[in-house]
DNA sequence: CTGAAAGCGCTTACAG
DNA sequence: CTGAAAGCGCTTACAG
């Protein structure tokens, strides 16, 4: 192993022990152009006696290709840190990361911190994956001032983005469905009072669909910040002032925790006088007592259409606006079963 | 805004419309050298004026920093996979990547695939945290070769590398004593039976707890790679062959899920007949009914933990062998109450 | 405090 | 099929 001591080898070594040139060797790695395949042995050999790796950061400046993808969302910390809607951001990081692979590229995870352009500085990407932007996001705007490809999971406000299809509707429907056919005819809805499209399309589902059923909306808005404890005041002033509620529908999670512990603070009965669902099948729907009916949202699948759609993107390829993804499956739980 | 249409602008149009040097607009940007304020304002101004973004890739080409650590884990896929181990490494991952947001640097995601040589194949990195490594584990041996500075989350296997202690034994000794506390005389263990420091040390811990007490120790290994259902064929065979049984230790959540089921199955009541307990305090845990008593291993700190002393390292400064972790505190639930 | 220039390690036209 | 050379966009000695 005559490794030149102390310095990390380069193409320059790999060439001369190998006896060609550094771009011969250059496209024995790649592939871009034909390489004898006697040449290419010599090449190899040399390779593993140096114990050559390539210094990503020179072909990543030459080529202008970072071979990075991101993923990131805007979700306040109040809903997003701990276990909860981290566990959202992180099914979806975990399945781009291996289809990420499949494409040469690895994933970065941008933390959700306060300020999106702090998060960014120091990651460099080909293209990114905002979950569940809200309007006027502010990684959305930074992304687009470096022109970088995007695919938003969830659905994009305004923006001509590419999206994957999260069905938000339907499953607003598949919830309220179940609670109607349950029995429910009291049903409160509390919603986050930002301007997300998943709220949005929400509350007009439900608008829709109590129309319908001839029963009188009522809804309670929270600002995401608030997180569970909004949930819970709401929750305790709308049990005070509409005592007929025997339902109760919170997308956010944070929010259906929230209104799990006013009602057994005030002695309600789940489901027994009041059934609670809620959206995202996560930790918190599975470790509350009872848990939690929601809503599989097959997020691997939804990752990995993403990963797909964003490389094809980054490719230069024409992309859908909108691609369908999964269905929405409902997993009936405690909560509101009997 | 006189932005050279097409091209990202560089260094060098900021020094020209600044009307400085290329190198004082890089030392106004890193802050390696004293740039005078009125200087700094008309290259701030220029920065401004170009929308001027750092390319990344040729800073990192030259200083030979990446300002990027990874995050990695060898356990199979049997049981890392899906919600379970996964969150394990997800929990570590996030907390990680909010650390070394403080040190500038972005988090990369190494996905848990079968070869570990193609998941490093894309990512450069300063830096590595090992959560977990196995004896001769392979991502370590691959960072070695590459000289990657590494901080291991548990405990390394004879290699002298740095490492963060989560506690093996003290965890191992809070559950025991938490089972034999409540009464238990007849504890089996079911254990990973390939080479983990951390199934070593449990066992060995184990056969101390059941020596003092006066228990016939009943040890039983199932290899990783069988997951859930070979911890349900052990936990099977287990009852029949010794029928009183009253309590199982099961530190991986995928055996103790696997041991969950066959207990059902054998229509022994948990906890009424056999009290059953686990280690990490995951999705599989709080999902089990009854849910599972398991312990608090303090993730996020000890990603913050390691994700600093790595910094450190990277740095070239001195950093203890071994660390510290935050004790371990028993979360009881109903697996085990009563 | 500032400038001019070298060079990090690759890949890619350009010749042959 | 292969080589010699240019150049990606930074930072950092080296001078002044």
């Amino acid at each position: 192993m005559d490794k030149p001591a102390g310095r990390r080898p380069t193409v320059k070594d790999v060439a001369r022990l190998a006896g060609v040139s550094q771009g011969t060797v250059s496209n024995a790695l790649s592939g871009a152009r034909a390489v004898e395949t006697e040449t290419r042995q010599r090449i190899n050999q040399a390779i593993a006696a140096l114990g050559y790796v390539p210094n990503l950061a020179a072909r990543r400046m030459r080529t202008g290709r970072t071979n990075t993808i991101a993923v990131m969302t805007s979700m306040p910390a109040a809903v997003s840190a701990g276990s909860s809607r981290l566990g959202f951001l992180m099914e979806i990081a975990a399945s781009a990361a291996i289809h990420a692979l499949d494409y040469n590229s690895a994933l970065v995870l941008v933390p959700p911190v306060a300020d999106p352009a702090v998060a960014l500085r120091h990651v460099a990407m080909d293209g990114a994956i905002v979950i569940e932007p809200q309007q006027d996001d502010p990684f959305l705007s930074l992304l687009e001032t470096r022109g970088i490809p995007v695919v938003v999971i969830g659905q994009p406000a305004g923006t001509g983005l590419p999206w994957v299809d999260m069905h938000y509707e339907r499953t607003a429907d598949l919830l309220l469905s179940h609670l109607l056919e349950r029995g429910a005819r009291r049903i409160a809805l509390i919603i986050g009072a930002s301007s997300r499209v998943s709220h949005a399309v929400t509350r007009e589902c439900y608008d829709r669909r109590m129309s319908l059923a001839g029963i009188p909306p009522c809804v309670i808005p929270v600002p995401e910040q608030e997180g569970e404890d909004g949930a819970y005041r709401a929750t305790r002033d709308l049990l005070q002032q509409v005592p007929g509620i025997d339902a109760i529908f919170a997308p956010v999670d944070a929010f259906a925790t929230g209104a799990m512990r006013a009602l057994r603070d005030a002695g309600r009965a789940v489901p027994g006088e009041v059934r609670v669902v809620t959206r995202y099948d996560g930790l918190r729907a599975r470790e509350e007592r009872p848990s939690l009916t929601a809503v599989d949202l097959h997020l691997e699948q939804v990752a990995g259409l993403a990963t797909g759609l964003l490389m094809d993107l980054i490719a230069g390829k024409e992309i859908p606006a909108r691609t369908e993804g999964p269905l929405p499956s409902l997993v009936i739980r405690g909560s509101s079963q009997g």
